[in-house]
This record gives C-alpha cells, structure tokens and sequence, in this order.
DNA sequence: AAGCTGTCCAACCGCTATACT
DNA sequence: CAGTATAGCGGTTGGACAGCT
C-alpha cells in the first residue's frame, strides 16, 4: 500500500502559475516566511496549489536573486565538472552556481549542454579523420538502432564495436593539477559553500580524503585543459581555447589513458564497464553512457549498490590513489596539495 | 498560410531522506 | 524503535514557441 498524498488532488490547481497566485504566495512568504511546512502554506494564503507545487514555484521562480538564462562559459564549464565528477546531483551542483536552481540547471544540461558536449566530442573525432573504425561506424549508423541513440552513445566509445578510441592527453604535471580557484562565483575556495557540499556529501563520500578526493577530480578536471600550461584558469589563460575544453571535458579528461594500467586504477573503457558490472550501480553511470558506449547499460542492470567513490575512482584514477593510497606509481609528486581552503588542504606523502 | 518538427522550460510525479511523534 | 508526515531531489512530461517545409 502507498502512502497517502501529500494533499488532496481533487482539489488542487495544476499547470502554470498566475500573476495572482504568485503575488499571494510571494508576498506571504516574504513576510512571514514558509513557517517550516510547505504543505500547511497553501491553505494558510488561501491558493489552490499544493505545498509542494508552492515550495517548488518559490524556489525555482519566485525566490529574490533567481537568475534565468543566459549562462556563462564559466558556468557550462562547471556544470560540466561537476557533472563529471558527482552526477546528476544537480542541487548539489546548484549550491556552486550563485542564483541558479537545480531545476535549471537540470533542463539546461538536458537541453543544451550535453549536446553541445556531444557536439564538441563529435567534432574532434571527425578532426581524425583518418579513423577508419569511426569512418565504417558513421557510414554504419543509419543501420544501427537510429540516430537516437547515436546521439546518446558516441560511436567510438562503443565498447562492442572494436578498438575504443583513446584520446591522446599530455600527461598529467603537477601544473595541470592546480586547485581550482579562479572561477568566479562559484569557486571552491568559497568555504562555505564547499563545507555545505561537503557536509551533503557526507553520506555517500565515507571519510574526508575521498571528499577531497572527488573535489579534486571535479576541480581537475576543469584545470587540465589548459594542456600544461601553468596559467590554468580559464579567465586567466590567454590560450584558453573553450571549444577545445569542452571536447577536452567530454572525452579526454574524464578518462586519462596516459596513466595506463594501475594497482586498484581502472583506465580502459571496458575496464570500466567490467568494474561497473562488479559494483553494478547503473544509476552512477547516468548521463555517462554517452561517453561509454552502449554496452554500460547492459552491464550494471543488477547488483548492488556501489559509492560514488568508485565512479570518481575510475574516472580520476590519480584521485582514486589519493583517496585510497595505493597505486601510488601514478601520483604526480611525493606531495599533492589542494588548496580550496585551509581546512580542506590536505597532502599525500609516500 | 498551414502543418510539421524540434527545442525549451515550467511544472508534475514518484521516490528517498529526514524529522517528528 | 516503529510508523508517519514532510522536505527535498531527480527524472519526466506536456505545452508554448520558433523554425522549417
């Protein structure tokens, strides 16, 4: 049996708000605040809505400072980090971006960012021209299960079509670890936002150096495209090149192949997929299929439940030895330091 | 001009987590 | 400690709109 709903349906107005209804709720709310039950409010204003259907106008609409629209490179840059590193989590990805909602950013992932992701990734394998596997695939696509899911798996990240295509990276230097700190806005040096990310994150991230370690690979992965360059802020590097990060972000930095195969470091694609399929937690893998071939899917149909951790580990396999200390021949230096805040700083010694 | 198709986004739904009794 | 209520989250839907044929 299910629990009861949360209102009475019947009775309920749904669809989109009115000028009206939005006066009322919003001007309740500013003067007496939603009195800690979203469910009691409507009633108290007189709407017809439910609490939940007011919680959520009030948050993704009505609230003061909201912004709509009109997303910065910096911003689809750190969507897509943090995307990478922690999911489809986009509340917590919402905290980073002052004045945006989760629902927005959600939709904007959704609607944009992921095919311009796709966009950029395609671009950049169509660069290689001399990819014969990726010329037989795309001469093949309108056979396979339509363009549809083309979309959802780039062909050469296929994992059952051949030899993945592994994209060539400088290797990791110390510069292009660089803590993440420019951004504006939205940096993690922002110490209260990253202890409130941190404290939410707390129950899925068991101890505080996989935090760190997660953290870093999100803050990483925005500070390698500058491709060793050691101004590596986006806003700072005159050779910043968007288009190319973005390509960057979608393919060659979440999977690093210039570490090669380590201790407790997974590398390959299919390495992925076969440590995926142990753990099996699919939900993890949302949103990432795209990058992983379509063979993820059938992979992690069951099993049980894997920390995200794992997910990190095998995206940022250098992350996974800060967090777990073994594999320790890919580490960079004897000493790693992050520095988004004093208390966050942390090193890793031999 | 009308119909079709794709895109965008507000809002809903169902689930889990947390707080409360 | 168990049961229930509420908050919060992420996935999905459907309508409005724009562009194309």
């Amino acid at each position: 049996m299910g629990r009861a709903p949360c209102c009475d349906k019947a009775n309920v107005k749904k669809g989109p708000w009115s000028p009206e209804e939005d006066a009322k709720l919003k001007s309740y709310i500013e003067q007496h605040g939603t009195g800690g039950n979203w469910i009691a409010l409507p009633q108290k204003i007189g709407l017809k809505r439910c609490g939940k259907s007011c919680r959520l106008r009030w948050l993704n609409y009505l609230r003061p400072n909201i912004k709509h629209g009109g997303f910065s490179e910096e911003e689809d840059d750190l969507i897509c980090s943090l995307y990478v590193s922690i999911g489809s989590r986009w509340s917590i990805i919402a905290a980073q971006l002052p004045g945006r909602t989760d629902n927005d950013i959600k939709n904007y992932w959704n609607t944009r960012l992921k095919k311009k992701l796709l966009g950029k990734q395609r671009k950049e394998y169509g660069r290689r021209g001399n990819n014969s596997s990726l010329k037989r695939r795309e001469k093949k696509k309108g056979s396979i299960a339509g363009e549809e899911n083309s979309m959802e798996y780039p062909s050469s990240f296929s994992s059952n079509q051949g030899t993945p295509y592994w994209p060539e990276l400088p290797a990791a230097t110390p510069t292009t670890m660089m803590p993440y700190s420019n951004l504006e806005g939205a940096s993690f040096n922002d110490h209260t936002s990253m202890r409130k990310l941190l404290i939410k994150l707390g129950g899925r991230f068991s101890d505080h150096n996989d935090q760190v370690a997660m953290i870093q690979a999100g803050a990483s992965s925005l500070h390698q495209y500058s491709n060793g360059q050691s101004s590596s802020s986006p806003s700072q590097n005159p050779n910043y090149d968007h288009d190319q990060s973005m390509a960057m972000l979608s393919s060659a930095t979440i999977i690093q192949p210039q570490f090669g195969v380590v201790e407790g470091g997974i590398t390959t694609p299919s390495a992925l997929v076969e440590e995926t399929q142990r753990f099996g937690d699919p939900q993890r893998l949302d949103g990432l299929e795209f990058l992983l071939g379509d063979g993820i899917e059938t992979a992690c149909a069951e099993g049980p439940s894997v920390n995200w951790n794992d997910m990190s580990s095998v995206i940022y396999p250098n992350s996974v030895n800060v967090a777990s200390g073994y594999g320790l021949g890919i580490q960079q230096s004897p000493l790693q330091e992050c520095s988004f805040s004093n208390e966050l700083r942390y090193s890793v010694v031999q």
